[in-house]
DNA sequence: GAATCCGAAA
DNA sequence: CATGTTTCGGATTC
């Protein structure tokens, strides 16, 4: 990474700092302004629930939903003047709409939803559990509209509990960032955005100092209904015990503590919490013991040590002191003016609380648990509503030995990154929780910047050992930590740091790993074991809950636990065990918000649907499930908009990734088109020269990759994406591949936009799971165009299989390549899966080669004979009649086949 | 250090 | 309704 991916001088720091609202400032003077600006004249959307209309008019084409009654009737409020200042999306999202991007994906997939009423469905016909579209089946026009309900931002779905944002609102800024620290964003297309409340969300929101009545009051101050009482009861409930037991860790074992003790004694009476208890061995002078296992001592040592040799903050010259003390700057600053608005004030002061809990109580009450049934308790305290906070003193911890790091004097942070760290380090502590940035937003400076607060011993775990090396060479750019302070634990290396603090980096799999071990291996694991750790800093954190992993975040003896990810999402439930794994979620960046910013490229997004042809959709209907992905992956049609799209881009300028998943396609693909590709089963010294030559040499502009591009592999920038086949319906490899092209340096030009193509074969299982993979991106505001038409492409005569027959010889190709694919399995049933993979690709590629390059060459005859001589001639023409009839009923099981 | 085996993830 | 396949990292072996 340059310096200048991370540009952000003071001048620019304090325009964002205007822009971008801290938290600690308070929402209601800021909403204050805009509402007295509002009076003044300011312009403000007549009608704002005409946006709605429009927004979900697609949803059922109806009027179900109508506020008709309430006035809502003026169709001319689209045009209304907002102040630019306030409200910059709005122009992006007009030219959204101009450019046809929005209605058209939302008009064009609702046809795949077909009449259904769609309870579980979105605008995109994709099953989602927590989507919005249900609220207009209702008639809600009973809602008791406050009368000035105009200049209020958000709305309350009374069945579902739901918030709606009103984007397009001049405070629609402050009322996001009060909805961040409260809520969790289900959905944030243009104009409305919709979030929800969740026990977590709300833990979350106590955890950086909120209190009950001041999250209802600002609520409802934003609401234009009033707060459904159930609403209301929800928060009261979720918020009242919260916060109030904390999971300690000292001397490497762990304390359940809480000022509270008969919060300890009801916790105790759980008996899954009982079991994991343990006595302590002695009991050290002033401290009691109580026969339930309950230690109670003086309030902490620590708070001695404290007040005394208040340690100094953070070195003045380091970014992330910077930021805490920014943080804190603002906090004061808030209390200040909170005097004025006195309502706000607990809002922004939560220090002052949590000494008054300690100087008060006088003593601090514990027991201990067992080490291996940690994750149990938390997940138990949960559910018994009394979720724990796990909160790291560093400052004031003199027992673990520091290390002397610090962010190189050059380091700049950017706006985005420092406000998601005073959310880690917003009381002077370090909460243990996730931070959610897109690729290619620096989440790795985020990583290295909290772990330069901190100054403790810090492990690091990667998905690969590829990103192990990454993250020391990031470290020793940005941060003036010395080599021999870093220790590089993979399968090749076993090094150890020199002093007695440093850093670990690892993966997951090393760590995790339970099977017999090298003798060096099980060294290092128990040094890991052995001693504790400041952070434990997790990338790619969505792969912690895989069974295999979780076990090392209970295990190893680490105070704060900062989790980075760019796509928290799974396709399994185990998302939500991150939540008692980690810790809350602290910070998700909005991608459209960075992106405007010009933080992160501009995407275009686009599905192009392929027809498929006669011959293929005929043997796409005649195979199996199984076979058809190859056949629907090679619809000549696919192939052909492919080159063309390549074409068009490299005349452009661009550099091209084109990713197949299915390692057949991706060789045909590539060799058709004669361009370089990578798979599981390139050498790596192959790997580097091709990335070499896509990267520097102008004549290469295109690069096919399998799965592998997905996940460790140093990708060279690249400013268009071509996704020809993809895995199922996995949001997180298409956000993840989204993600190489975001850190485009173009992206700065004038207009610049980076392209992402998703090819679809038309009316095949493929649209569905593109749909499903979209939703992630769609969630996140990005919308795709839907291009049934490539402009141009018939007019290039010499795009490969042109003709009928070289199509046939295409189909004739992929059907041997799945027949010779089954014999292959029969005949090698064992054999490791990498070298199973190799060795079929070179059976394959043998085979393969003769038969499909032969007649991709041209019109090759004996492929066509042979073609001719299969099955294909027979049937060659179904009744067309039974076609459409066919497809419907394809149609229906796919769509409808996930419905409950 | 390559070939092989294994487990696991998505 | 359950799914398959590719890829990875680590350890062992020669």
């Amino acid at each position: 990474m340059s310096k200048r991916e991370f540009d952000a001088p003071e001048a620019q720091r304090a325009t964002e700092g205007r822009r971008s609202v801290s938290f600690a400032e308070p929402v209601e003077k800021r909403k204050a302004a805009a509402l007295s600006e509002n009076e003044e004249g300011y312009a403000v959307p007549e009608s704002p629930s005409n946006r709605v209309h429009t927004e979900y008019g697609y949803e059922d084409g109806g009027d179900a939903a109508d506020g008709d009654e309430n006035g809502y009737d003026d169709e001319d409020s689209e045009d209304e003047e907002y102040s630019s200042d306030e409200y910059d999306s709005k122009e992006q999202a007009r030219k959204d709409v101009e450019s046809g991007l929005l209605p058209k994906a939302a008009t064009m997939s609702f046809g795949r939803d077909g009449e259904d009423s769609g309870e579980d469905y979105n605008i995109l016909g994709v099953p989602h559990r927590n989507v919005a579209s249900g609220m207009f089946e209702e008639d809600y026009s009973s809602l008791n509209l406050k009368p000035d309900h105009e200049s209020r931002p958000l709305w309350i779905c009374p069945n579902t509990g739901h918030i709606i944002l009103e984007a397009f609102s001049p405070i629609a800024d402050q009322a996001t960032d009060f909805l961040i620290a409260i809520s969790e964003p289900v959905t944030r297309p243009a104009y409305i955005h919709e979030y929800k409340l969740t026990p977590f969300s709300l833990y979350a929101a106590v955890s950086v100092g909120l209190d009950t009545k001041d999250i209802i009051k600002v609520l409802d101050r934003l609401s234009k209904v009033p707060l459904p009482p159930d609403m209301i009861e929800k928060i009261t409930r979720w918020t009242r015990s919260y916060g109030k037991v904390k999971l300690v860790l000292k001397h490497n074992q762990y304390y359940v503590e809480s000022n509270h003790p008969e919060i300890l004694q009801h916790l105790l009476r759980d008996p899954i919490i009982m079991q994991s208890r343990t006595f302590p061995e002695k009991s050290a002078e002033g401290v009691t013991v109580s026969k339930e296992g309950i230690i109670t001592q003086k309030a902490s040592q620590m708070g001695d040590i404290n007040v005394g040799g208040l340690p100094k903050p953070q070195q003045p010259e380091s970014a992330a002191g910077d930021a805490i003390e920014a943080d804190k700057g603002k906090l004061e600053n808030g209390k200040e003016v909170a005097k004025d608005a006195s309502e706000f004030d607990p809002l922004v002061n939560l220090d002052k609380e949590d000494d008054d809990d300690e100087e008060d109580e006088g003593m601090v009450h514990s027991f201990e648990v067992e080490k291996s049934s940690v994750e149990a308790v938390k997940r138990r305290c949960k559910e018994i509503d009394y979720p724990m906070l796990e909160e790291y003193d560093f400052r004031n911890d003199f027992i673990n030995p520091n290390l002397d790091i610090d962010l190189k004097p050059a380091t700049t942070i950017r706006p985005y990154q420092e406000k998601s760290l005073s959310k880690m380090f917003g009381n002077g502590r370090a909460r243990s929780g996730i931070i959610v940035l897109p690729c290619g937003a620096g989440k790795t400076l985020v990583g290295i910047t909290a772990a330069c607060t901190i100054k403790k011993s810090i492990l690091c775990l990667c998905t690969s050992a590829f990103s192990v090396l990454q993250w020391k060479q990031q470290f020793l750019q940005w941060s003036t930590i010395k080599e021999e302070q870093i220790a590089v634990f993979t399968a090749e290396k076993k090094e150890r740091f020199q002093g007695e603090a440093g850093l670990v980096i690892s993966t997951f799999s090393m760590v995790a790993d339970t099977r017999n071990r090298s003798h060096d291996a099980q060294n290092m694991m128990d040094f890991l074991h052995s001693r504790e750790w400041g952070m434990m800093l997790l990338d790619e954190v969505h792969v912690a809950p895989a069974s295999m992993f979780r076990r090392v975040v209970t295990e190893i003896a680490a105070h704060t636990k900062l989790g980075l990810t760019a796509t928290l999402v799974r396709e399994d439930e185990k998302i939500k065990d991150l939540n008692f794994l980690i810790g809350p979620k602290l910070y998700e960046a909005n991608w459209m918000d960075l992106a405007n910013k010009g933080h992160i490229a501009t995407v275009q997004c686009a599905e192009v649907w392929c027809e498929m042809t006669s011959e293929f959709y005929k043997a796409y209907l005649e195979e199996q499930s199984r076979k058809r992905v190859l056949i629907y992956v090679m619809n000549p049609n696919k192939f052909r908009a492919c080159q063309y799209l390549i074409r068009y881009h490299a005349n452009r300028g661009d550099k091209i990734i084109v990713f197949v998943d299915n390692v057949f396609a991706l060789i045909e693909y590539a060799r058709t088109l004669k361009m370089p590709y990578i798979y599981g089963g390139t050498p790596q010294q192959e790997r580097i020269r091709i990335l070499h030559n896509f990267q520097y040499n102008s004549k290469v502009n295109t690069i096919f990759l399998s799965k592998v591009g997905d996940t460790s592999l140093d990708l060279p920038e690249a400013t268009c994406l071509i996704q020809v086949s993809s895995h199922y319906g996995s949001r997180r490899q298409e956000a993840q591949r989204l993600g190489r092209i975001l850190r485009a340096k173009r992206r700065n030009d004038e207009g610049f936009n980076a392209f992402f193509y998703s090819l679809v074969s038309k009316d095949t299982q493929e649209m569905y799971y593109s749909a499903k993979r979209q939703q992630f991106l769609i969630d996140q505001g990005y919308s795709f165009k839907v291009i049934t038409q490539l402009e141009g492409m018939d007019e290039c005569p010499d795009l490969v299989y042109n003709d009928v027959e070289s199509q046939k010889a295409l189909l004739h190709a992929v059907r041997m390549a799945s027949e010779a694919d089954a014999d292959l399995e029969k005949e090698e049933g064992f054999a490791d899966g990498r070298l199973r993979g190799s060795k079929k690709k070179l059976a394959k590629g043998v085979k393969r080669a003769a038969g499909s390059l032969k007649s991709l060459s041209g019109a090759d005859n004996m492929a066509y004979i042979e073609s001719n001589g299969g099955q294909s001639v027979a049937g060659n023409r179904r009744p067309a009649s039974s076609e459409p009839a066919e497809q419907h009923r394809l149609f229906k099981r796919q769509f409808y086949s996930k419905k409950k």
